[in-house]
DNA sequence: TTATTGCAGATAAAATTTATCCGTGATAAG
DNA sequence: CTTATCACGGATAAATTTTATCTGCAATAA
């Protein structure tokens, strides 16, 4: 019941992208830089949210990674389930049609049971708030709440890997 | 982003204790069986369960478990606490604290930023989904839904191991 | 053509989870 | 009082997963 931490990075990886101006990009090896995270493990997270069409890649000389979609249209969600991967976090083993007191074939426990059930509907209460959360609502915040000098730094930076 | 299914076990264990007559107890031998899961590793967890005063212990020959607390006082979010531990699924690492374009000591770190927040709410609003169940739910249900033959197959069982 | 970058797959190291074992203390029954 | 049964804590071992790196290949800008 731990999220990767890869999460964490991935997350702040999208966010970064979506607040670049439309058609720059930035390569793996910068975004590990910025964040101060290993290269070779990031570009893995890059690769998975690139598969699940999250952020698109350019190849070549001056390629790397851009937002694939509008930022109001990619959630925490998204990303999690991206990276965590979308199987359930409850797995249930169906112990109850094992041991000495379990029937053989009965219909009753075609019907999911209230434990699962129960363990579901707290996955789905789960997701849908982290649906709840766009990247486009974290840079709206990251503009009002981060610090000008953090900003202006940070905008110098990015402006030397970028034409 | 996965949940033990020791979980599943103890929940199992912890609704068949509840179900159980004021008094009478079950081993982890007989609860092992019973569900047809391993002794050694199932009483692991059923000490676990002790530690965090969900079920009550019995010392000595005819010993074995009772639950704690009274049913409706035994939520699933008690039992995934005590068996996956109280940490928050999401660790910060604080990697905007991190990198090149980081300022140091900057005052607007101490807020939580929002992507912790958002992931807070979001384990807050499952958590608090989970607590809705208690163990006094399952049972009530059970006796309503469940086979009348596997029933009785589970209480013959059941009075083969107790006074 | 050359240098740069993403990508898939293989692989290695580290950490965690899963499972078992043993010695100790408690206690009910004989 | 003795004995057998049971929970318990700690140590330990096996298995699996997570974390991290490397390599060769395809794409492409300069
Ligand atoms: S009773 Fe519910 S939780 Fe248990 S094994 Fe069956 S479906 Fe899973
Ligand atoms: S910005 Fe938020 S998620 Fe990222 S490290 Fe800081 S507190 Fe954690």
């Amino acid at each position: 019941m731990k999220i990767s931490n890869t999460v964490e990075w991935a997350i702040h990886c999208c966010t970064l992208l979506a607040g670049l101006p439309k058609g720059v990009n930035l390569s793996a090896k910068d975004l590990a830089e910025y964040h101060g995270v290993p290269h070779p493990y990031l570009a893995k997270a890059l690769q998975t949210l690139s598969n699940d069409g999250i952020v698109k890649t350019i190849s070549g000389p001056k390629g790397g990674y851009q937002l694939a979609k509008e930022p109001n249209n990619v959630s925490l969600l998204d990303i999690v389930l991206s990276i965590e991967g979308s199987d359930s976090c409850f797995e249930c083993e169906e112990i109850r049609q094992q041991g000495p007191t379990a029937l053989k074939r009965s219909a009753s426990y075609k019907r999911p049971c209230l434990i699962a059930a129960a363990m579901w509907k707290a996955e789905n209460v789960w997701r849908s708030e982290l649906d709840k959360t766009k990247l486009s609502h974290l840079i709206e915040q990251v503009i009002i709440e981060a610090d000008p000098r953090q900003m202006k730094k940070s905008q110098d930076w990015i402006e030397k890997r970028t034409p």
